[in-house]
DNA sequence: GGGTTAAACAAAGC
DNA sequence: TTGTTTAACCC
C-alpha cells in the first residue's frame, strides 16, 4: 500500500516530529526487517546523534544522520507500514518493529504489521539508488526523460509504470489512477504511445502523485472523479456509471473503464 | 542474452 | 492483501 504519495507523507511526517532531537536508544523488536546492517550496528550508529533532514526516492525514505559517520537511515515499507511518534512507551503502536528513543522522553517507531518492510543504512539516498538500480523518482522526472524511458520499453503501460527500475514511486493502486485518468489501457504497450499520450501520461502522473499527496494529509480526501475510491467489488466509473472491468496483471488486481480506457491492440 | 511476465515468497489478521 | 525476488518465457 505505501506507494509515492503515503512515503512522501511519512517523510513529512518524520521532519515534522523527529528532526534534531538526540537518539538516547533504538530497539529492534523484529530483525527480519533489517537489511545488511545488525541491530548492534543501528545502535553505534544512531545513538547520541540526531537527524538532521529527511528526503524520499520512490518509495523509500532517508534520514540524515548528523555528527559521527554521517550516513543516512533508510526505510522502505513494504505492503503495510507507516511511522508513529509518541510519547508514552505504554502508548506504542501494534506491529511496532523498530523504535528509536529520543532525550526527551519521545518514541518514533517503525509499524509494520507483515515485516515485509526493511530498514537499513546508506552512504546516500543517491548511492542507495544507484546500488538498487531504481529509476528516477516519478515526482521529479521531467517528460523529456520519462518519454524516453518508456519509449523504449516494449512492455505493458501498469507493468511498465509500476517498474523501479524505469521510475520509482509508483505501486498499483496509482498506476491504475494514472492510466484512468490518462484514459489508456493498462496492457496498452509502452513503445506504441505516441509522443502526445505519454506527454499527458506524464502530466496526469504529477497530477495524480500531487492530489494524492494533499489528500493523504486531509485524511483519505480524494476526488469523487477518481477511481480510487470506486476500486473495489462492483464499483463503477465515476465518469459514467460503467462497471469497471477487473483482471490480472503479474498477478496484481488491475481495474479499468472498458469505455475509457480503450484497448488500442486491437 | 536481455527484456518481460508469471509465479513464489514474505507475515499476520480475518 | 502487494512489492520484490526468482524462475521461466519470448523474440
Amino acid at each position: 500500500m505505501p506507494e509515492l504519495p503515503d512515503v512522501e507523507y511519512y517523510r513529512i511526517y518524520l521532519t515534522a516530529t523527529a528532526l534534531h532531537k538526540t537518539i538516547a536508544r533504538v530497539e529492534v523488536r523484529a530483525p527480519r526487517i533489517l537489511e545488511g546492517v545488525t541491530e548492534r550496528r543501528l545502535r553505534s550508529v544512531l545513538a547520541g546523534r540526531a537527524f538532521q533532514s529527511a528526503r524520499r526516492h520512490g518509495k523509500y525514505v532517508f534520514a540524515a544522520i548528523e555528527g559521527g559517520e554521517g550516513g543516512w537511515l533508510v526505510m522502505h515499507f513494504g505492503m503495510t507500514g507507516r511511522l508513529s511518534y509518541f510519547k508514552d512507551i505504554g502508548d506504542d503502536p501494534k506491529h511496532d518493529r523498530f523504535l528509536i528513543g529520543f532525550e526527551n522522553g519521545y518514541f518514533l517507531a517503525f509499524v509494520n504489521q507483515r515485516k515485509f518492510g526493511h530498514v537499513a543504512l546508506a552512504m546516500s539516498p543517491e548511492a542507495f539508488a544507484e546500488a538498487k538500480g531504481l529509476g528516477p523518482d516519478a515526482l521529479s522526472i521531467g517528460r523529456e526523460e520519462f518519454a524516453v524511458r518508456l519509449g523504449e520499453r516494449r512492455g505493458g503501460a501498469k507493468a511498465t509504470l509500476m517498474n523501479q527500475k524505469v521510475l520509482a514511486g509508483i505501486g498499483n493502486i496509482y498506476a491504475d489512477e494514472i492510466l484512468f485518468r490518462a484514459g489508456v489501457h493498462p496492457k496498452t504497450p509502452v513503445n506504441t504511445l505516441d509522443e502526445e499520450t505519454l506527454g499527458t501520461l506524464h502530466a496526469v502522473m504529477g497530477d495524480v502523485l500531487h492530489t494524492a499527496i494533499a489528500a493523504k494529509r486531509r485524511c483519505e480526501d480524494f476526488p469523487g472523479s477518481y477511481l480510487l475510491p470506486h476500486r473495489h467489488e462492483g464499483g463503477v466509473c465515476p465518469l459514467d456509471g460503467t462497471p469497471l472491468e477487473t483482471i490480472t496483471i503479474s498477478g496484481r488486481r488491475t481495474y479499468f473503464c472498458p469505455t475509457h480506457q480503450s484497448d488500442e491492440r486491437e
